[in-house]
DNA sequence: AGGCTTTGACCTGCA
DNA sequence: ATGCAGGTCAAAGCC
């Protein structure tokens, strides 16, 4: 039994603001927090921490041999045999680079917009996107919020315990060098494999680089024994720290293929055992299929924004969110706390009616319907269900559970005549 | 009427 | 022991 006093403190990542910023701003790692966390009722103690002590596993990581990369698989024959499959993504990437529609994974939607370029020359997005930093320090680019809605884009950040797919993107940062350092235009983009992924990614781990930008959130995710795990690697709260930049979805086409060239790219890398997962989202309140309530709002000190408390609305469900947001409403940082043991409510997708992977989040969710293990380690995850684990590379692991599905479920959608409408009007009749 | 947000006060942990 | 900062509570108001 823990009341909320006895919630791990997550500390946010404010690399700007904190005083020692400059030498070693950022995250640790839940493992170390586990460790190192005197006084700590259950051990578990949430501290920034310096990214140069960040104990990334770099081990699990797998680098996809360089004749694989979106580029390479864009043209891969097996792919562009299927005309009608290229034209339906072609077209979901238009309309979603046309109407904003809030997507949640970038990386997906980057790879649809690559596709796209290659095949009618579209992908045009000016700006890259967004960092993003585990608490392991790793970090990645992604989306901004668009726009026109102010959506977020859910950068996708799938690390693997032991047994969980993973994939982090990550930040390679030059000696000295943190986070709020946005010059570096090094990035990796890699693929983790658990032993057992849940997700499906393949032993054979990838490495796509993508050209995306820097400045963007920072993500980050913390850990937790909850109430409702009894296993001490469980993890429970995650964050997300959302830089305030204004750029757009991804980068453009060039610079993605031009990344993908000069392997400056992002790197997905798995986690290793006690960082579980992370999946992480950057989203405002309600986006992410959970109802919230807020229940506080403080004012920080050392940030500039003053920071929101919101607890999941579901009965006896104890999840609570953190979130900075910016007078323009950009969500700076995100954490969440806990780990939902329900069903994301139904209601609460009419609330995104635009969010067009959430015909994957119901596909996931009847996939998964949370599970044991992918619950209680993953409760998060299954808001992100478009993690970058669903790379077009990794639907090529046919014999995989869950990436693989997932990704099929988006062809299948895609190739349905007009998936998202019907999707909508389905919605629409139930909801009438 | 119910649910949510706002906001000042209170609680707790830490240095 | 004390002050500070972060997190939570809960009353009031709003939708």
């Amino acid at each position: 039994m823990e009341d909320s006093h006895s919630l791990p403190h997550t500390s946010f990542s404010r690399p700007q603001h904190s005083p020692s910023a400059n030498a070693a701003p950022q995250l640790t790692s839940a493992h170390d927090h586990l460790t190192d966390a005197p006084g700590s009722s259950n051990g578990a103690k949430y501290r920034l921490m310096s990214p140069a002590k960040l104990p990334i596993s770099r081990s699990t990581c797998i680098t996809i041999p360089p004749g694989l990369s979106p580029t390479s698989f864009l043209e891969s024959p097996v792919l562009l045999s299927n005309i009608k499959g290229i034209f339906a993504l072609v077209l979901f990437a238009s309309v979603a680079r046309e109407i904003q529609i809030r997507i949640r994974c970038q990386v997906c939607l980057c790879w649809l917009l690559n596709i796209a370029a290659k095949v009618s020359n579209i992908g045009k997005n000016e700006n890259p996107a967004f960092m993003l930093t585990s608490k392991r320090g790793v970090k990645l680019t992604s989306a901004e919020p668009s726009p026109t809605t102010g959506s977020f884009f859910k950068p996708q950040l799938m690390q693997g315990s032991g047994e969980n797919a993973a994939l982090s993107l990550q930040k390679h940062f030059s000696s000295g060098n943190t986070i709020d350092e946005r010059t570096s235009s090094s990035f990796e983009f890699r693929f983790h494999t658990g032993a057992n992924s849940t997700l499906g990614v393949s032993s054979a781990g990838l490495a796509i680089p993508v050209g995306l930008n820097r400045n963007g959130p920072v993500i980050h995710q913390d850990q937790r024994h909850t109430q409702q795990s009894s296993a001490p690697s469980s993890l429970a709260s995650q964050s997300i720290a959302v830089g305030i930049h204004d750029s757009s979805l991804c980068s453009t086409t060039d610079e993605l293929n031009q990344a993908g060239q000069s392997n400056t790219g992002i790197q997905a890398s798995s986690s290793d055992h006690k960082d579980s997962i992370s999946s992480v989202s950057a989203e405002r309140t309600s986006d992410d299929g959970y109802n919230w309530r807020k229940y506080g709002q403080k004012l920080v000190k050392g940030s500039e924004f003053p920071r929101s408390y919101y607890k999941c609305t579901y009965p006896n469900c104890e999840v609570k969110k953190i979130f900075e947001r910016s007078p323009s409403g950009q969500i700076t940082e995100i954490v969440y706390k806990g780990s939902h043991d329900h069903p994301k409510p139904q209601a609460a997708r009419r609330h995104n009616p635009g969010a067009l992977l959430s015909i994957q989040e119901d596909k996931l969710d009847r996939d998964l319907s949370f599970t044991g293990q992918e619950d209680k380690l993953n409760t998060n995850n299954m808001e992100q269900n478009c993690s970058p684990a669903l790379s077009p590379l990794q639907a090529n692991e046919d014999g995989v559970d869950g990436s693989g599905s997932q990704f099929q479920a988006i062809n299948d959608d895609v190739e349905e005549d007009d998936p998202f409408l019907k999707r909508r009007k389905m919605e629409d009749s139930i909801d009438v």
